[in-house]
DNA sequence: AGGACCTTTCCTGATT
DNA sequence: CAATCAGGAAAGGTCC
């Protein structure tokens, strides 16, 4: 695991980075490496910056002139290691403030070398932390400080049991939701609303484990790292949008234990998501012609309804070369999906395939892509020479003159 | 409203 | 045989 300052990226908001290449700005380098051994410097400098319009019981004070950010001298905190208000609060429902409170309860109780934790990973919201398995934590926090989160957080969903008030919805959207699978699915019988929608979140929140933690994690910050953010990224609406959304869409159960016994990514994770169910309904009953699809008319019921809860625009600038290249030019984020064959020429290969076709689909919010999806999109870069073609190896692709941002004088590294 | 752009989806056939 | 590659065709979503 990378620290902080060895990463050379100091992440003050999820939207508000500073790319600090160690060799051009020793100082702040130094400034944040000597003085992230305590965590909750860290973690309540952040806390002021990020969320200043949310409370922060028991966590800090701070003097912060205003119009800059604050120096960590000038930041006075209350060290007693209390709880937040996470406590009080069904881990799915925590804000990113709530993760990183109890992240900072935890490093303070079990006196965790703060310099070894990498910021990147405290900035996530409740539903994403809820997804990841004991080793993810353990990836991402160390072998210590990773069970001890695991098991925390265990504890903290085992005292909130499964309840369909906690979905987030309220009772007319249930409702209303419930007619639909009704209508959609009539031949699924069985009391209105509980056990419909019940089959609904339980396979939703199927992709557990790495895929799905790496996915929501790497996808809130990544289009922040872009060193070239001019083909449209939006990182600032996206990244909200993206765990506003995914609240709904990935609802971890409480009672989902992510596989800890899988350490490869499920290929298909959403292999049973009521979407495929649909979808493979209709492909067996008859075969359609060439082309794209029919949009879904209304009786398409489920689908639709959480397509219609959407909002109506996805951002724009989320291609796909952006989306590969971020991957390879943050391996501490790759978890082996990805690797360069030849950094220089920008030669990379896919080590696996279907789940980076699926981190890609979820950042689409496409439960369905797979990685012949992807591929085609890949094969269509050839031609706009975003890619050059890599005969005779499979998997493998070049990035193209077109391309930009993954050269190592463009990244630093 | 319409067109450009960038996929997404499906397909057939070839190759590894 | 399964996975991947190649590329045509058609359509969707977003932006301007």
């Amino acid at each position: 695991m990378e620290s902080l300052a060895v990463s050379g990226i100091v992440y003050l908001h999820p939207n508000l980075f500073m790319c600090i290449p160690r060799h051009l700005s020793s100082s702040v380098y130094q400034e944040f490496s000597m003085a992230s051994t305590d965590l909750s410097l860290i973690l309540n400098n952040a806390i002021a910056n990020l969320y200043p319009s949310e409370s922060q019981p028991n966590m800090l004070s701070t003097t912060v002139p205003m119009g800059r950010s604050p120096h960590l001298s000038e930041i006075t905190f209350n060290s007693n290691s209390t709880m937040g208000s996470w406590d009080q609060v069904n881990p799915q429902m925590w804000t990113r403030q709530n993760v990183l409170e109890w992240i900072g309860f935890h490093v303070e109780e079990s006196r965790f070398d703060a310099s070894l934790l990498n910021m990147n990973y405290c900035d996530m919201d409740g539903v994403t932390l809820c997804t990841m398995s004991k080793e993810t934590l353990m990836n991402m926090f160390g072998l210590v400080l990773g069970e001890q989160l695991h098991h925390s957080l265990e504890s903290q969903k085992a005292r909130y049991a499964t309840d369909l008030s906690e979905t987030g919805l309220s009772e007319s959207e249930l409702d209303l939701l419930d007619n639909i699978l009704q209508n959609s699915f009539p031949y699924i019988h069985g009391p209105s609303l509980g056990p419909l929608l019940e089959t609904v979140v339980v396979q939703a929140s199927i992709p557990t484990d790495n895929t799905e933690n790496t996915y929501s994690y790497f996808d809130e910050y990544t289009s922040q790292l872009t060193p070239e953010s001019d083909h449209g990224y939006d990182s600032l609406t996206e990244s909200f949008q993206s765990s506003n959304t995914g609240s709904f869409l990935n609802p971890s159960s409480p009672e989902s234990n992510s596989s800890d016994s899988d350490p490869e990514y499920s290929e298909m994770p959403y292999s049973t998501s009521t979407k495929n169910f649909v979808k493979q309904e209709s492909v067996e009953t008859k075969k359609r012609g060439r082309g794209r699809p029919p949009k879904p008319r209304d009786s398409e019921g489920y689908e639709h309804f959480i397509q219609s809860k959407k909002s109506k625009h996805a951002p724009r600038g989320t291609h796909l070369w952006e989306f590969i290249r971020d991957i390879l030019i943050h391996p501490e984020q790759n978890q082996g999906l990805m690797k360069w064959e030849d950094r220089r020429d920008g030669v990379f290969k896919f080590l696996k395939s279907e789940a980076v076709a699926q981190l890609w689909g979820q950042k689409k919010k496409n439960s369905s892509m797979t990685y012949e999806k992807l591929s085609r999109a890949m094969r269509y870069y050839y031609k706009r020479e975003i890619l050059e073609r890599v005969d005779g190896r499979r998997l493998v692709y070049k990035f193209g003159k077109n391309s930009t941002g993954w050269r190592i004088e463009e990244t630093g590294y």
